[in-house]
RNA sequence: GGGCGAAUAGCUCAGCGGUAGAGCACCUGCCUUACAAGCAGGGGGUCACAGGUUCGAUCCCUGUUUCGCCCA
């Protein structure tokens, strides 16, 4: 039912072009501008969206509403592999491969697919309700922001920031791309540590023996290592080994990266196949001799083991090394093997010729710009994570052996090979010879590198002319998961501030992951997930937003349960309830302003004042989970649990207490929802255009300010009737009185100006205690009676017959005794002279307050207590 | 190997130098004409453990244990 409601809405917002920050703002007007972190194409909404989603669209509704010129930007990410793989997918079942086809056509097919299911998560952000300026909706294969990532290229590559070269790097031989450092999850294995001999290339004696993981790669070992201080094996270095089954000779080295301690403490040594191997050769100067092909199979070089898959040639070498005689043993290892991120194929390391950024003049502007505070991170023990891992920088292969993306704008020369890197095909060749004869590099580059542009790419540049970039550059707040932190934040800020001069957003809001009701991550795999509109079908999006933020903190990961949801759920119809209430209720007479009439209508006033002077706090420091709770407890607790039962039969009076009864609850009823729209925008448009409004949406109605309300003698006053009936409310529950059974009660204050209060809110306490009288007369005290100690006083019941005494003394002396322990604590500490000379004075007097009211409470427990004995 | 986070009521989690909180679950009584998806009342916690700083520590510091994550 709610979701019927939620997208009518929806359309009427987009109809009303609300999302769209005003073109003409006055001069001066602040602008908040977010890019959403756009999800893949490919994509379809999950929970962590919901979660992200929820807080930009609480941080832009919330703006908007101040009169802030705000700016959400939608958008999508082209995601080369995944889309790649889909589409090869799809023509698979067709009976086709993308090799078929040839690349236009693959890529006319890819376009096709994208235009058909890419809009599906967009139009899931709308079910969540995100207001976004769909008018400037990007994709970041758009014309726009693909002459942005050119243009970075080619200027990268003139700054000598991009090369191309021969170097290791991690090759997916499933995805059949290469892909970067960041893109390797290493994940601990059980797997085996093999022990193989190296026979001396004289004979002279045995050999040394090395200890492995991956046997396969001796066929490419170029040397053997052991620490220069490794006593055992002193003597080896310099001589001559030889390699098994291939016979190849090489020497063994010394090098300090050799742990003595691991195996036998002689490593072989395959610069082709491993990255410390690499380092190790680049050293040393060895030779490299690549064994294993792109293809995840063995090459020439590998012998007879040419052409196996490289688990088969695993299997090989080892037989043929145990018949060889040369398998010495073998021992269980745990150790951390690196997996393809997206397919989980196992990683190879190799040398290939592919496109780098040089990161490091990059990385110290980026790493400047958060250790300054001129990009917060939040939460901020993120700030230590992005610092180290700048710190601790590595180059970025950037080019993939992918069709759909930014194809690398890097042409080569036909006649003598030699690369021209330029934005537009070139006109002329760096080498002189005809630009017509010119093919352009193959590869595109890695999804990323368009990412990091998009806080600027989206907003027009490089044409700034374009006015949005002028307008809305740097952003302020940049919200995602803590996942892609190296991924993606890192980049942007490093690419924003090399291109624009600025960091691209103020403030990195960082969340976790929203994990499964038992803790589990979710995934698709093991069958846990749960689809966001499938909540929302069931409960409403409001419910699911605030569902996603109540009762959670900023960074953590978080599990997703039903009963949340379901307490969201309670929420939003507490709030329906609450309006239609008030609307009928308002019916009596035509509203008014009203002056508070009653210390109730002050009291909630205040109330009111103080939740949305705490909300704006905790909005400000980006606490969602603090804001809503301030919100939402303000609704029930104050103003539903006490303002319209106590204003309730005021609201007929025709009188100026009902008017100022009609007018107090409507007002603060209107604000309410102004102050819970961001968190719960669907359901509070739909109450608030229920009631009197002006303005066409609550979307653009303003925000509550707090307006410093003070707690005036009324209010204080007002708290103290709570108590009273609260106390009487207690004795009722104790007696098992229904509310239908009204009972006189006699209060006696312990000052006057006590009494004044509750002879001030004497139609609240008879109406909500459920009395028939009131009096404040000693006299008029009954007895035998129960009693209840109240905050400046104690209310006694008539009740004679039905009060067992020996319970209520029960109650009494539980009471007095927490009592007692309660002022015993604070007499001591202010007993103490280091609290009195050091604590704040405010402290001090607080104590002092404390054990003032909690001495009289206890004497008249104490009081009570006499005369029942 | 280095770093980070978590440990608070039966469960799930907020809080974070000065009265220990919420939701759910539990107990008692209520269909009190906005709401039983509700109302009123109640029980339940040496805030992981050991030290330290402080007038005062669930909160800050050090160490320990258990669990989880990231990086190498």
């Amino acid at each position: 039912m709610p979701a019927a409601v939620e997208q009518r809405w929806y359309r009427y917002w987009e109809e009303q072009g609300l999302f769209t920050p005003p073109r003409d703002s006055a001069p001066g007007t602040p602008t908040f501008a977010i890019v959403i972190p756009p999800p893949n194409v490919t994509g379809v909404l999950h929970l962590g969206h919901a979660l992200n989603t929820t807080w930009q669209d609480i941080l832009v509704r919330w703006h908007r509403m101040r009169g802030d010129a705000t700016l959400w930007l939608p958008g999508t990410d082209h995601a080369g592999i995944s889309t790649q793989q889909r589409v090869e997918a799809m023509l698979r079942e067709r009976g086709q491969s993308k090799d078929d086809l040839g690349r236009e056509a693959f890529l006319a097919e890819t376009w096709a697919w994208r235009a058909q299911y890419g809009g599906i998560i967009l139009d899931q952000l709308r079910r969540l309700g995100a207001s976004v300026d769909w008018t400037r909706l990007r994709f970041t294969l758009d014309d726009g922001l693909s002459l942005a990532v050119r243009t970075v290229f080619v200027r990268l590559y003139e700054e000598g920031l991009i090369y191309r070269g021969a170097y290791m790097i991690n090759r997916c031989v499933q995805c059949a791309t290469a892909l970067s450092d960041i893109e390797v999850e290493h994940e601990e294995e059980d797997g085996w540590l093999w022990r193989i001999r190296y026979p001396a290339a004289d004979g002279a004696e045995s050999g040394l023996e090395i200890a492995t993981t991956r046997p396969e790669t001796l066929l490419g070992d170029t040397a053997l290592a052991v620490h220069p201080d490794d006593d055992r094996y002193r003597d080896w270095i310099g001589r001559s080994v030889e390699v098994p089954l291939v016979g190849r000779i090489v020497s063994v080295i010394a090098d300090a990266f050799v742990d003595p301690a691991f195996g036998t403490g002689v490593v072989k040594v395959t610069p082709a196949h491993d990255p410390n191997d690499y380092a190790m050769g680049e050293r040393h100067d060895l030779s490299r001799v690549q064994v294993i092909g792109e293809d995840g199979r063995m090459t020439a070089e590998a012998g007879a083991y040419a052409g196996l898959r490289r688990e088969v040639a695993r299997e090989r070498v080892l037989s043929d090394l145990k018949a060889a005689g040369l398998l010495v043993g073998k021992a269980p290892l745990r150790h951390a093997v690196g997996h393809c991120e997206r397919c989980g194929t196992v990683v190879e390391p190799l040398i290939s010729v592919q496109w780098f950024v040089s990161m490091r003049p990059l990385a110290a502007p980026a790493r400047e710009a958060v250790a300054t505070g001129a990009v917060t991170l939040v939460p901020d023990r993120f700030t230590k994570v992005y610092l180290n891992w700048l710190d601790h920088i590595h180059d970025w292969c950037i080019s993939r052996q992918l069709w759909w993306g930014h194809r690398i704008p890097a042409y080569y020369c036909d006649t003598c090979g030699e690369a021209t890197v330029s934005v537009e095909a070139p006109a002329a060749l760096s080498c002189g010879h005809d630009p017509a004869a010119v093919h352009q590099d193959e590869d595109v580059l890695d999804t990323w590198f368009s990412s990091a542009l998009w806080p600027f790419s989206t907003l027009g540049w490089p044409q700034a002319e374009r006015g949005d970039f002028e307008r809305f550059y740097p952003t302020q707040v940049l919200s995602t998961g803590y996942d892609i932190l190296f991924f993606w934040v890192v980049r942007m800020v490093a690419q924003g501030l090399h291109f624009t001069g600025e960091a691209p957003f103020e403030t990195v809001l960082l969340h976790g992951l929203v994990r499964d009701d038992q803790g589990r991550k979710m995934s698709k795999s093991s069958d846990n997930g749960i689809d966001p509109l499938d909540v929302v079908e069931e409960y409403g999006a409001d419910a699911l937003r605030l569902s996603l933020v109540l009762g959670t903190a900023v960074g953590a990961d978080m599990r997703f349960r039903r009963e949340r949801v379901e307490a969201a759920r309670n929420i939003a119809n507490k709030l329906w309830n609450a309006v239609r209430f008030v609307r009928t209720g308002l019916t009596a007479a035509p509203l008014e302003e009203t002056a508070p009439a009653r210390p109730t209508d002050a009291w909630i006033r205040w109330e009111l004042d103080q939740a949305v002077r705490d909300t704006t706090l905790a909005l400000e420091h980006f606490e969602f989970g603090e804001a809503a709770r301030v919100a939402t407890d303000f609704l029930w607790d104050k103003l539903c649990d006490w303002y319209i039962e106590a204003v309730k039969r005021r609201l007929a009076r025709t009188d100026a207490d009902g008017a100022a009864a009609r007018w107090t609850l409507y007002t603060v009823m209107e604000g309410t929802l102004r102050l819970l729209h961001p968190f719960m925008p669907f359901v509070t448009e739909e109450l608030w255009q229920s009631l009197p409004h002006v303005g066409a949406s609550l979307v653009v109605a303003p925000f509550p300010t707090p307006e410093g309300i003070e707690p005036t003698a009324a209010v204080a006053g007002h708290q103290q009737a709570q108590s009273l009936i609260r106390a009487v409310r207690n004795l009722r529950a104790e007696l098992g009185l229904s509310p239908a059974e009204r009972v006189p009660a006699v209060a006696i204050a312990s000052d006057d100006a006590v009494e004044e209060a509750w002879r001030a809110n004497r139609e609240e306490i008879v109406d909500l205690a459920r009395l028939t009288s009131l009096s404040h007369a000693a006299a008029e005290r009954p007895r035998p009676a129960i009693a209840g100690v109240a905050d400046g006083g104690t209310v006694y019941l008539p009740l004679a017959g039905l009060v067992d005494l020996a319970r209520e003394r029960e109650r009494l002396e539980k009471d007095r005794d927490a009592t007692q322990v309660d002022v015993d604590r604070l007499a001591r500490r202010l007993a103490d002279g280091g609290f009195i000379a050091k604590a704040p004075p405010v402290v001090v007097d607080e104590t002092r307050e404390r054990l003032v009211a909690g001495r009289a409470r206890a004497a008249r427990l104490a009081e009570r207590l006499a005369e029942l004995s």
